[in-house]
DNA sequence: ATTTAGTTTAACCAACTGGTTAACAAAGAT
DNA sequence: ATCTTTGTTAACCAGTTGGTTAAACTAAAT
């Protein structure tokens, strides 16, 4: 079997860890599994990594540091709120065909587990409202764009965005897609999406 | 410990399985958690259930079919798109507060099986677009919304007000609320939810 | 009172799971 | 050359897990 670099051995236990853990969670996933997928033993993953816990926490420390940057984008550069929609909205779901697995990975395991946030909210770069705060009072103070908190918006943006691919499934059955169609309404979505929440603030 | 009800064993069962199921999902659930939280030996869940997967299955479905006559509001009734995204948003809160692991727990397990949806489309009551679709067609082609395919519009009701739930731990991190506080913002998306969709599709 | 059917329990089991161990190989370091 | 560190393996282990079994209890029907 392949591997898909013939880097060092802990690179590829992370590698398969993190196409085991996104797609199975924490408690589906099996260390030989992992092993298999790596194409190692068994024992490999406790001498790297200790235990699964801590091979878990390794890659989804990974998984946030990926997503981490996209969010920061839309709070912390300078352009207008408009634009920012705009950019955000298509980036992003570039960067999701790219991973797939890892909003509802995240998703899932918080969920599982909320207190581990607070070991992420430690790390540098974890996303931080302030900026955006201040960008969307005075936007609305200035007229351009209707009164809406910063919290509000923020979360209507990431909806938008993130959840038709944390749902993907449920989406397909109800609006009866296969795949091929489904990407195409993602891809719709770049523009859509944008427009949606721009006609919502412009002002009237 | 007491019982919700001193009804039927088998209803005793369910109760107790679908609250670890929710909170668990099916590979964290412990059959013999269940056991001791319905109070009964770990025998009599295979006794009326046969199996973790058949007991699995029967409390998914109970939870589908609680959230399926929501979405069906507002697909099959016949007020006006308007009335349908106002009515949605604040039932669907009131909902949600009842079931706040619903949302999730149906998400979360059909990531995990995807093809387990085609058991529930058979099903009577599985949420349809059709109807949905004439209708915003025609608000559309009359000019009293902007032009939106139904399935987009579908998606984005959908994604503004079930993602805040699934995604609570991560929100309550980005924007440093307790649980307090987090209720107060969903409570405030009774309206601000509504008006924020409706202005999005609201005619120039 | 005895049969019968459904219900409940304690004890058991084989398979699996994360993790350990001890022996071994490769590669520097001395 | 040999010692030490690091990397790797096969075999093993104890605890857990879903599931089974056979016996016992219960209550209604005969």
């Amino acid at each position: 079997m392949a591997r898909t670099k013939d880097e060092n051995t802990e690179g590829q236990i992370l590698d398969a860890a993190k196409k085991v853990f996104q797609s199975k969670g924490m408690d589906g996933a099996r260390m030989q599994e992992i092993a298999d997928k790596a194409g190692i033993n068994k024992a490999m993953l406790h001498y790297y990594y200790r235990s699964k816990q801590l091979l878990f926490e390794a890659v989804f420390k990974n998984a946030f540091s990926l997503l981490a940057p996209q969010l920061n984008a839309i709070l912390n550069d300078d352009s207008s709120i408009e634009d920012k929609i705009r950019n955000f909205t298509s980036d992003y779901l570039t960067f999701i065909i790219k991973h797939p697995y890892l909003p509802n990975f995240i998703i899932q395991e918080l969920n599982r587990n909320p207190d581990f946030i607070a070991k992420l909210k430690e790390n540098t770069g974890f996303p931080n409202l302030e900026k955006f705060k201040l960008q969307v009072a005075y936007e609305v103070e200035h007229g351009s764009i209707k009164p809406i908190s910063a919290e509000q918006l923020f979360i209507n943006i990431m909806a938008l965005n993130i959840f038709p691919f944390v749902a993907k499934p449920l989406i397909m059955a109800f609006t009866d897609t296969d795949s091929t169609t489904f990407k195409q309404l993602m891809e719709d979505r770049k523009t859509e999406v944008s427009n949606f929440i721009i006609n919502a603030i412009k002002p009237a």
